[in-house]
DNA sequence: TCACACACAGACAGTTCTGTCTACTGCTAG
DNA sequence: CTAGCAGTAGACAGAACTGTCTGTGTGTGA
């Protein structure tokens, strides 16, 4: 790799850090927070101890970052990035989140959101991990209300919240064993859609 | 009282299991089941340990117990009873529910859905709680399914699921501060009868 | 009055969890 | 060559958790 700095980069050793992260998002979306001890986590990450807490303060800072990973790597690299790439218009757009939702409901490794999770586990919002927890599904209301403007429906910020119930509520769905939690919640977005047009 | 059995009634003592249970509704639908502990859980309710375990005979069988009586007093005795009272029509008690749920949501001791937060927590259905949580789940949707039944909607099962979808929805949003996520589903439960007239 | 069942208080064992600390290793810049 | 830095391995402290056990008190039926 050329050089993108001075001459040579200091650069902590670049791997650690990495496979701490990776191994937090792996364990974390998958089984929750509380239930990943410490030491499992290290010895999947094949990392000591002391390099965790060299790299995060505590375990809450861990899954402050766990959970800023799962926003860009869930949130924006497959929802609205998916959604955006497979609607030829906006409104095809906010439909095809539940078309993805489909897909990811049939996968044996299906996992849940996190951010929902995380929320119902830590259960107060004045915490710093449930504070932000509640932010970035905000922020997945701010995605919806982007494509509701672009689609050009009536309130985008109520629709946002209506929309929100039908992806939160279908999740939690899938989660009890309704593959079809996605389908159901595709018929009534398509509804929502209507009066909002 | 009469006496329901030949004579005399042996009957434990009535009044520590009763505090227990009453305790454990108290903590475990306000806090979740990870974040009590026994210890805290005998101390509130005044009763020793041993007490505790003569009754129950893990921490999981006082879940187990509370989730029954979750499910009498808030399935059954809360949404089922009061929807019912307070609809006219059969689509009107349907409708009811978010006007139960309305008036929670505004609640400062709002708990949120005790079934959902546990199948979370547990995150596995073969788990006896886990396992428990989604049949009580099951269950509420059995009373959705015979409401629908009797408003004569097309396709109960269907709408059940449907339905479920945005109760469970407006829930978790209500969870994340949202105080009008009943009003929401309510105009979308509306349109969802309307499509299984 | 006596016996028994139940409840109480709380010490205790055994495990698990987060977070700290020590001692050792290997790489790299100067 | 050497100093420093990042990482490894794992013992350790301190807290919290579930579940057991001992010992004591008390109300009630016979």
């Amino acid at each position: 790799m050329i050089a993108t700095t001075p001459t040579t980069r200091p650069e902590p050793k670049q791997g650690a850090r990495e496979r701490i992260l990776g191994t937090a998002y792996e364990l974390f979306s998958h089984r929750g927070i509380h239930d990943v001890g410490i030491d499992e986590l290290v010895k999947r990450a094949g990392v000591a101890k002391a390099t965790l807490y060299n790299h995060f303060p505590s375990k809450d800072e861990l899954v402050l970052a766990f959970l800023e990973q799962r926003e860009r790597i869930w949130t924006y690299g497959w929802v609205e990035r998916e959604a955006r790439r497979h609607g030829a218009t906006s409104e095809d757009q906010l439909l095809a989140i539940f078309d993805l939702f489909d897909e990811w409901f049939q996968r044996d490794d299906f996992e849940g959101c996190s951010f929902v999770k995380t929320l119902l586990e830590v259960g107060d919002l004045d915490h710093p991990v449930g504070r932000a927890s509640a932010d970035y599904l905000e922020n997945i209301r701010s995605v919806v209300r982007s494509l509701a403007l672009e689609a050009g429906l009536r309130d985008p910020d109520a629709f946002a919240l209506s929309w929100h119930i039908l992806m939160k509520g279908s999740i939690v769905q899938a989660a009890e064993g309704d593959r079809d939690a996605a389908k159901r919640a595709h018929a009534l977005g398509r509804l929502l859609i209507e009066q909002h047009r």
